[in-house]
RNA sequence: GGGGUUAUAGCUCAGCUGGUUAGAGCGCUACGUUGACAUCGUAGAGGUCGUUGGUUCGAUCCCAAUUAACCCCACCA
């Protein structure tokens, strides 16, 4: 036992820190193969490396730290790996913004140099999230931190392209990609956001080349006439047949196109006569491909308008889009202007409006690899929490479309394509040394690097040495679960079962724990355009990180988002601080030899009321964490710790403490090893503050590394708890009436309970607690009403009947009017059960234990009228 | 166009396989300071569980429709 009580406010600043350097210190944190236990392993969703923890952050690695310490306690081998993502696009962002501060450009300084800054920024900023994880207490294994760059993650990025080259699930070739003039590369679907636009549908005007009139088109697009190839209408519709296979001459650029018949064409939208861009746009291309079109790329890869664009060369798409209206309204080949509102595709990093433009490009074909992720989810080897996601995650998986790998980006995985002077092209997992056609060295990589998701895909197995047979992977994989946001499905999750079921077989995860964001007060999004986010530091420094942590879990079900509070973490920060006083009044309590062993001691009814709710809290805490409902479990012992260990064991103790007997030693003990089994119980979700106490009060070295609690047997005492919770609904009833009757706390008043035989017993147990917690002068206990004066007051609760004779003190008025009150909500709820009752339906097919509990109840709830009523009758003599 | 989520106390949310006198935190009201804690205690007010049907002996919970808010996906120019 420390010499010293500790301070009546709990400091999370003191504690946090110098606990977490002891975990860290002391190994806690790491996991090695061991082969006799169950292995339980959380792979990070890795945070990029440009990123500073936010709430999004905090709420994704609470939710791993408190099941990875939940299953370490239940004695799993856990490993909690972590790792940080080079976030390819993002980084390169952030480096390429820093650079035009100081003058410079990616040009200017060539692709060597630029590495070696990305690599500094790396080493310079990468940690910075890292150490910002260890102050929310993240159990992760530090010794096996990965990085989606490092050696081995390269290496399995080149193993997994050129498999999947091999198998021929990789191409490459020329297709339209969105195109983000802003970063200047391509982008997979998933990295376009749509965004509803108002913007205008236009119709244009297209000569006739045989001087037969126009043909009308509409576009929202207007500057990519440019680079029409064609005229399309519907092989069906009357207004054009006669026009299909006519040539007409686009203006301004002065083409001859054809008009063509495709089916694709909708007869009802716009004019029903669509201008073809096959460069610009997905279904003119492939409308081209069907009519053996031209493909005509009037956009440069920085957005301007090309040679292709007559007069609007070397302008940008926007302001060619002014020029081309203008002219054509000069023209008179401008019909009109409709309002128009559509989705407008934008770059999920920059925000710009991304293109669709042909290029290029890597793909991987993508419903092979997606069959096998449809089926393990189906199948149930990776299960989403909660279940109403696998319907997105199917949809998607359903309906996919190849996946654009390549980025013209230079921070990432270059591709392993090496093309000869010969022009042989080679996917090689090193660069090799000769042509293998034309025998030349002259050999030069692709200079295209790989999409940011396409290593993280593979990130469940790389990071536990794939390609490689290791042991890790051998005992850790499939991993356990993946805790993850519902926004990155797509991006991730999604692929890495992919991945996982091609590479390794097997599903990479079992379970995909899914949560929502953490929005604003007022349930917005927190973003650095609104400036409305909240640094978890701070909260952190201000309430500490337990009070972060529990404020993140408890209140919230799986998936839902949820809005942060300051007031919410305050109140947890008081719920450390009265655990803290729970605490230190054990400390003051316990003896100096430490308290005696639970098992040496004679328990009374209190005693055993607490160890059995502490039974019954474990089975149900352990059974919530195991289906995911840590807010359930949270609560739980939230609700165990303050309103039942502190509100009232706590205080049946302190009668017992102030004695000398056996009492005294039996609170000792239960009041230490209820504490330290409830550290043990909340230590997932507030891991610092239950540390601390638990290694004070002599629970052990850690509670990290204890035994998770287990309901006992021997603790299984459901007669006497029914008693005691008897007792205490009497002493709620009895506290009820003395605040109605103004009665002051001080007044030590009599008390008399009437009780029928059977509770008497036990009643007779809890006499002491009853005039501690009424409180009561005096108790006493009898059957039946003889000698109870006819004004006193009366307590009506289930078990027994609680009079308290009041004298002068008791306003008759006043009394009635309560206990009239309580009449007709015991005549409501017998009523109630009565009708219940009386439904032969309910007595034929109702379960019968629910059917003998409605008859207690009603039994219950007639008696209490009864002595109710006598009360009403006996005051009502009075008047 | 398709799919999904949410709707429960003044506010923010729980309510786990249908049976509870529907809960918590914050806020509000009244009372309370001789030793665990005012970052506290005791008691209380406050909800026809969005609306309408249905299934069922029984629905906050299941089904359908409806209203409202939000989200995701989708190549209609």
């Amino acid at each position: 036992m420390p010499d010293k009580i500790p301070e009546k406010v709990y400091d999370p600043a003191l504690v946090e820190q110098r606990l977490y350097r002891k975990w860290e210190e002391a190994g806690y944190f790491h996991a090695e193969v061991d082969r006799d236990k169950t292995p339980f392993c959380i792979v990070i969703p890795p945070p990029n490396i440009t990123g500073q923890l936010h709430m999004g952050h905090a709420l994704d690695n609470t939710v791993q730290d408190v099941l990875v310490r939940f299953r370490r306690m239940q004695g799993h081998c856990t490993l909690w790996l972590p790792g940080t993502d080079h976030a390819s696009i993002a980084t390169e962002i952030k480096i390429v913004e820093q650079m035009t501060k100081e003058g410079l450009t990616k040009a200017s300084i060539g692709r060597e140099k630029f590495l070696e800054r990305a690599w500094k920024w790396r080493k310079q900023y990468g940690g910075a999230i890292v150490h910002q994880l260890r102050k929310l207490g993240s159990s992760c294994d530090w010794q096996r931190e990965r990085f989606t760059m490092d050696e081995g993650c390269s290496r399995a990025v080149v193993e997994a392209f050129c498999r999947l080259y091999e198998k021929g699930l990789i191409y490459r070739g020329n297709r339209i990609i969105n195109w983000c003039p802003n970063c200047k590369t391509a982008l997979s679907d998933a990295e376009v956001e749509y965004e509803e636009t108002k913007s205008h549908l236009w119709r244009l005007r297209y000569p006739l080349k045989d001087g037969g009139g126009h043909i009308m088109v509409a576009t929202t697009r207007p500057e990519t006439m440019l680079g029409d190839t064609a005229v399309a209408v519907n092989p069906g519709d009357k207004r054009y047949k006669h026009l299909i296979g006519k040539t007409v001459i686009l203006p301004i650029v002065n083409r001859e196109i054809p008009i063509v018949a495709d089916e694709y064409v909708d007869m009802e939208f716009g004019t029903g006569a669509v201008k073809v861009t096959p460069a610009h746009d997905p279904n003119d291309f492939e409308i081209a491909m069907r009519h053996g079109l031209p493909i005509l790329r009037v956009l440069e890869d920085d957005g301007t308008v090309n040679a292709h664009g007559g007069p609007y060369a070397g302008k940008g798409r926007f302001e060619a889009r002014e020029g081309v209206i203008r002219q054509l309204e000069r023209e008179g080949l401008l019909d009109g202007i409709e309002d128009h509102t559509h989705n407008v595709g934008h770059c999920y990093r920059c925000g710009e409006v991304v293109e669709p433009i042909i290029s290029l490009q890597w793909f991987v074909d993508m419903k092979p690899l997606a069959r096998p992720a449809i089926e393990c989810v189906k199948s149930g080897k990776t299960r989403f929490i909660p279940q109403r996601f696998e319907k997105i995650y199917m949809n998607w998986m359903e309906n996919i479309r190849d996946w654009c790998i390549s980025r013209q980006l230079w921070w990432g995985h270059r591709i392993p394509a090496y093309y000869c002077e010969c022009g042989e092209m080679m996917i090689a997992r090193e660069k090799p040394g000769k042509c293998r056609k034309c025998g030349s060295s002259n050999i030069t990589q692709d200079e295209d690097i790989l999409d940011t998701w396409f290593s993280s895909g593979l990130w469940p197995f790389s990071t536990l040495g794939w390609p490689n047979d290791t042991g890790e992977l051998k005992y850790f994989y499939p991993t356990s679960v993946l805790v993850t946001s519902y926004d990155i499905i797509f991006f991730w999750v999604a692929r890495m079962i992919a991945f996982g079921m091609e590479f390794m077989g097997r599903e990479p995860f079992k379970y995909v724990d899914i949560h929502g964001l953490v929005r604003d007060a007022q349930g917005r999004k927190m973003s650095k355009s609104l400036d409305n986010g909240i640094d978890p530091l701070e909260v952190i420094e201000k309430y500490g990180a337990d009070a972060l942590r529990i404020s993140l879990i408890m209140g919230n079900a799986p998936g839902n988002d949820m809005r942060f509070y300051w007031e919410k973490t305050e109140s947890f920060r008081n719920f450390a601080n009265k655990i803290w006083n729970a605490f230190r009044f054990v400390m003051m309590n316990t003896p100096e030899e430490g308290a005696p062993d639970i098992d040496s001691v004679e328990l009374d009814i209190a005693d055993k009321w607490i160890l059995h709710r502490l039974n019954t809290v474990t089975a149900e805490v352990t059974e919530n964490m195991e289906n995911f409902d840590l807010g359930l479990a949270a609560q739980k012992v939230y609700d165990f710790i303050w309103s039942e260990y502190c509100d009232w064991y706590i205080e049946m103790a302190k009668t017992k403490l102030r004695g000398e007997d056996g009492g005294k030693k039996a609170a000792q003990a239960v009041l230490h090893h209820v504490l330290i089994n409830a550290m043990k119980l909340l230590h997932p979700f507030m891991p610092f503050i239950t540390e601390e106490i638990y290694s004070f009060i002599g629970g052990g070295e850690t509670v990290m590394l204890s035994e998770w609690p287990k309901t006992e047997k021997r603790f299984k005492f459901p007669e006497e708890s029914t008693g005691m919770e008897a007792a205490m609904e009497t002493v709620r009833a009895i506290r009820n009436l003395r605040a109605e009757m103004n009665v002051p706390t001080g007044k030590k008043t009599q008390l008399i309970l009437v009780v029928d035989g059977e509770n008497a017993k036990l009643f007779e147990k809890t006499k002491d607690y009853l005039a501690a917690l009424a409180p009561a002068g005096s108790v006493s206990i009898q059957h039946d009403k003889s000698g109870i004066p006819a004004d006193a007051a009366c307590a009506v609760s289930p078990a027994a009947s609680a009079y308290i004779p009041l004298q002068e003190l008791v306003d008759v008025g006043k009394e009635t009017e309560r206990l009239k009150k309580e009449e007709a909500q015991l005549l409501l709820e017998i009523e109630r059960a009565k009708t219940k009752l009386d439904n032969p339906g309910f007595i034929m097919k109702a379960p019968s234990a629910v059917i003998e509990e409605e008859k207690m109840k009603l039994e219950k709830y007639k008696d209490m009228l009864i002595k109710v009523q006598e009360r009403l009758t006996l005051l009502g003599k009075i008047k």
